[in-house]
DNA sequence: GCGATTTTTGTAAACGTTTGCTAAAATGTA
DNA sequence: TACATTTTAGCAAACGTTTACAAAAATCGC
């Protein structure tokens, strides 16, 4: 009873078992009645058509692989929800792939993907980086999407946003907000993401007649702690910034922290802008100014190409969401009076 | 040269294609010579093994399916990290089902996954009723581990933890705290989970002497949403209680938030505890009080089970974490003065 | 060197589908 | 009714492996 197939449902209803096929997958040639009869054996024997078989002989498995580098950092998941609801919705299945930031991980989960003969993958690499285009050539014939990071000439498709667009955003909002000392924040790893923000960040300073100084960037990788540490680099430094664009939201909230620990208000003495919008970001008690990318739509956009074998690359658009910690109250003035915080 | 398979390999290796067969795998009983050169020739060929083909005739995909109800609430992706490292570590991969919390996703997952041929389906069912362990039976042969949230009676493995002694410890503290009237705030959806916390909190009460009642049992359904509503009417209600356990954590930041919002303050007038121990109840910001679940070990265990198929019934032990939100400092008297909170 | 062992290799049959081709049945036409 | 045409059904060959079983080759004892 376990392990019904094709040929028993043939026999039972006295026919081959290419018409049981053919039945089964509501092919034109075979009679309703029969079609009728087999589907009912089907039902009766609670039949399960063998995927394995099926994707061994028609060459496709209705499987996509996502690569990311970790699922418990707050960005992937909408992102992984995304992909899985588009594919889903399409008659795809999703192989899920952790690499946990390590780049050997990640080059197993590409060959990994490809013995199980995924139909295509998407990933979002950990550092786009030249040789990473290079392993990525490897995969042959394997279609790929990028997500969210893409290495630099790739002619493969990929869906990203606008970085730069992002960065700039950001730091004009705060210039505009009439903060001048303006430090970037961000993760080193040389990771293309990080440079196009920076670039944002720099045009924009610039474009503002603002001048830019090396000694308020400061990078270091992209967790929170780190970001705590350079926020309190960049305090203790003689170019105290009064505004500080962090490259992402976890590296955000280290700045906020270490800000405060320095009995420093935000955004009175020091406004904090991210990049992501992780949930996170909205609570009342975080209240983060951010950059949102539609992690959701981002992800099931890179279904979508990779399902319909499309060679786009597609940019979506980042939007400034202001929120509590960049925002000016009536002219405050900062740093007069420095205020003890909770 | 795209698709290389065994037999290309052979006729290279000058060798029949069994014999390729045995020294990819391994396996005894191939020269040492041969199996050098099989191995080159796979090699320079890129041979990558067809694991669709291997499936079929194995019969086993080296696949889990890890079925969950929302891979963007926050708890879920340390459970699926943990599932994901211990599978990979042992050479499955893992397909991801996000249901939605909706039962027919779930439903058509589980058939899905079963086609698929899966060795085995992780889940963390969305309700653990009655129909659901129903339904689960109906899976016949195909090894199931329940995680986080298991059918009553069900006589398959599961993984959980201790959901009343979780509500029986967060409880205990808050009265020993001394708050004495500790209201309970939960989802219903007949869940297995909830109605064990909500004993727990009740065996609490009544050991420690407080006096049970209705009024301060308030269910809903398992967002912040729903515990914001929850506490709004809890604090309007006569009864109003002195502290709050929500059965998650999600739940409970929803129950602070109204809290302050009628301006009282946490935990001074309204301490509060919640469950499950998400990353966000760690965050200064946040720092609530909440019985931890070791989520990451939980989906880890999950796998380590089904893959060595063993029939166990792991039920690990909550911790109670104390933060923040159920801090009575220095004996001050709550609700004389209503502060004005951040 | 020769038979007896032991080790290595090859042959062929699965695994459960899909699908091109052909045969049979049904239908239409006159 | 007979023939042409169209539908339906069956046969058999894949898809790329693994693995009994048998054959061939290598090794050994003497």
């Amino acid at each position: 009873m376990a392990k019904k197939t094709i040929k028993d449902i043939a026999e039972i209803a006295n026919v081959s078992y290419a018409t049981v096929s053919r039945a089964l997958n509501d092919k034109y040639g075979v009679k309703e009645a029969t079609r009728r009869r087999v589907l009912e054996v089907a039902n009766d024997l609670q039949y399960s058509p063998n995927a394995i078989a099926r994707g061994l002989k028609s060459r496709r498995t209705y499987t996509l692989g996502l690569v990311i580098p970790d699922i418990s950092n707050p960005f992937f998941p909408e992102v992984a929800r995304g992909v899985e609801e588009e594919a889903s919705e399409r008659g795809y299945s999703v192989l899920l792939g952790n690499t946990d930031w390590n780049i050997t991980r990640e080059e197993q989960y590409l060959s990994l993907f490809a013995e199980r003969r995924v139909d295509g993958i998407i990933i979002s690499p950990m550092a786009a980086s030249a040789s990473q285009l290079q392993r990525s050539e490897r995969l042959g014939r394997l279609p790929v999407v990028f997500l969210a990071n893409a290495p630099k000439d790739t002619r493969r498709p990929y869906v990203i946003i606008d970085n730069r667009r992002g960065g700039y955003l950001a730091t004009s909002h705060l210039l505009l907000q009439g903060y001048d000392r303006v430090a970037f924040v961000g993760a080193r790893e040389g990771s293309v993401t990080v440079d196009q923000r920076l670039e944002g960040y720099r045009t924009a300073i610039t474009e503002r007649g603002a001048r830019y100084d090396d000694a308020l960037v400061c990078l270091g990788d992209f967790r929170e702690r780190s970001g705590y540490e350079a926020a309190r680099e960049l305090l203790a430094g003689r170019q105290c910034p009064d505004a500080i664009f962090a490259e992402n939201d976890l590296l955000a909230i280290g700045v906020m922290h270490a800000v405060r620990e320095r009995g420093l208000r935000v955004p009175q003495d020091v406004a904090v802008v991210g990049f992501d919008d992780i949930p996170l970001a909205a609570f009342p008690e975080i209240d983060l100014t951010t950059i949102a990318q539609p992690k959701e739509e981002m992800g099931r956009t890179a279904a979508r190409l990779l399902i319909e074998a499309a060679q786009a690359q597609v940019m979506l658009q980042p939007e400034l969401i202001v929120r509590g910690t960049s925002r000016r109250i009536n002219n405050e003035t900062p740093r007069e009076t420095v205020g003890r915080e909770l």
